[in-house]
DNA sequence: CTGTTAGCGCTTTCAA
DNA sequence: TTGAAAGCGCTAACAG
């Protein structure tokens, strides 16, 4: 079932029926009520695949994350998905745990005609995307806290949230801070590093490099760290972790250690992801809008896909420290 | 850049260009290097929108979900894309937390042509995707346990699975066994419920109906329903879940009723997520193989691809219990 | 072995 | 206010 089967029907022509469809004010109101009964009637589902054919618009987005088995990127997924599907956009997902997947998604993305992408997976090389610049895709970096014509940027405001979880700590009486990194070799990380050390500073505590640790955004990472970090002494009474999935793995290793949360220490994440709140001890994170930095994206992509040309938009989203019960006052033991 | 700029180059028709792309054995080796030279030279990039609009096939198969967020889903999508992937297939995905985003969902996937879908999301009226069966959509359910011309059916061996985790709990001494179930209008939850029966019935273990509770499938369920479960006395021992989300509610009500797992009461999830190792106590669980799922579904895709009046495939994959830490021995305070 | 050609369904000029 | 027609890029049928 197609237009001209439809224009048929009416007895019109088939550009008549693409105008009421595309609701175009051209088209005498009693034409257009005929063609919408019929539309109605034989439940008309057009055929964008056409229209991408011909015009290279194809409503769809691609989203590049590094793993979306991670709560935090399927969370913001069920926001990005959501926003999109109001305006029958679609989202092209791949998940790249390896450079060589990125390449070929990239070429997936450029095959698919994509109108433009979000690419949350930074931790690779920005070279792989260039095709996706000489194609004048519009994109939006995360984090990269950078902008260029046609590309547009959704920071995190990490500086803020992790000022808001030290000052927590520094109420607390903790004055020895540890810190669970991502993997170094990201941007991301550095900033998230970098943030966290000027936190300390600004709170007039100490900053301990010691008492610094890569992890790579999952579990085992945290786990690991917090194992090389409890041979520190003396030991952080504190621990900020670059998200959620670390602190998990923190928490892990420090039961496997015989010690507690936030008896031993206090521990603080990063994301808020659902499940924050179900682990014991439900942790303190600082919160990390999905919805928000959604919104931000489909903004950004909008606007540089009117013109590829037009320098890209700088958002910055806001974080929130949510206090729940692995942070602690200071103990005795602690100390 | 097109096969017909390819074929300039390279001093042939389109056609041949498009024979070589696509393997056929009819073009003379001497003319497919020449063509392949240029086509790696350009980093000729194919436009399969093209291909969709003739024929109708669009390498793309549609996922439709009940909740993305949902761990066991996000992870069978890893799965699913990457198998995908492999055969420049892409996902159209659907969070469908409505009866209405259904609908949608539904029509989204007529417009972009899938060649195929995977159904999750039998919470829903099977109603709602009768459009995708009347377009001759190949299908896939999961669970239903039925199948029919052009729709399969993966179905996961519940039966199997909740077998070897009771036989466990009875070897650790437990005689009353609880059930937290999904939500009850659902067949698949039926299924889990009849199965989890069953298995006690066939341990020759007696079947308490008063220690069964339905859930959501959800943390906040499993949550709800443990409480009301521990207001029945005698209490129940150990308990069955079915899923992981649930048996994270059931650990967060136990542990603010000051219960403690597998002190009090010993707890079994069904699925495996990752986290299910990182809560205290880890999850002991009933693993659901998300790569073999993917992989029933593709083939099962694969099979009703070729010709759609023939009747789908049955496919069951295994479930195996995973012993760690929420289970013990039955002890005085729990007996 | 290779080229010519038609046509998938849509939208948008241009003409009436 | 409406219609005719072109053309997006590809592939398969057919002709040579």
């Amino acid at each position: 079932m197609n237009m001209r089967a439809i224009a048929q029907q009416a007895g019109v022509s088939s550009a008549t029926v693409s105008r009421v469809i595309n609701g175009s004010p051209l088209v005498k109101e009693e034409t257009a009520q005929r063609v919408r009964e019929i539309l109605e009637r034989v439940n008309f589902i057009p055929n964008p695949v056409a229209t991408t054919l011909k015009y290279g618009r194809s409503k769809t987005y691609g989203l590049i994350v590094p793993d979306i088995s991670n709560p935090f990127f399927s969370e913001f997924l069920v926001e990005f998905e959501d926003l999109l599907a109001e305006t029958d956009y679609e989202v092209l997902l791949t998940n790249v745990q390896s450079s060589s997947k990125l390449v070929k998604s990239v070429r997936r993305m450029l095959m698919r005609q994509v109108d433009g992408a979000v690419f949350m997976a930074s931790e690779y090389d920005t070279h792989d995307v260039e095709p996706l610049f000489l194609h004048k895709i519009p994109l939006v970096t995360i984090d990269r806290r950078s902008v260029q014509a046609g590309c547009s940027d959704v920071a995190i405001d990490f500086e803020g949230g992790y000022q808001q979880a030290v000052q927590h700590l520094r109420e607390l009486g903790h004055k020895r801070l540890g810190y669970i990194g991502g993997t170094e070799a990201l941007y991301t990380s550095r900033v998230r590093a970098e943030a966290f050390r000027m936190a300390v500073v600004n709170s007039g505590l100490c900053y301990y490099p010691n008492l610094v640790r890569e992890g790579d955004y999952r579990v085992v990472g945290g786990e690991r760290a917090i194992v090389s970090l409890f041979q520190e002494t003396p030991r952080p009474t504190a621990i900020l972790t670059a998200n959620d999935l670390t602190a998990f793995g923190a928490i892990r290793g420090l039961h496997n250690m015989g010690l507690s949360v936030p008896g031993d220490v206090s521990l603080v994440g990063l994301d808020d992801v659902l499940l924050a709140d179900v682990l014991q001890p439900p942790l303190t994170t600082i919160r990390i809008p999905r919805r928000q930095m959604a919104e931000a994206c489909l903004k950004a992509l909008n606007h540089t896909r009117e013109n590829v040309e037009r320098l890209g938009l700088r958002y910055c989203v806001p974080a929130e420290l949510i206090v729940r019960e692995s942070t602690a006052r200071v103990t005795e033991s602690t100390h």
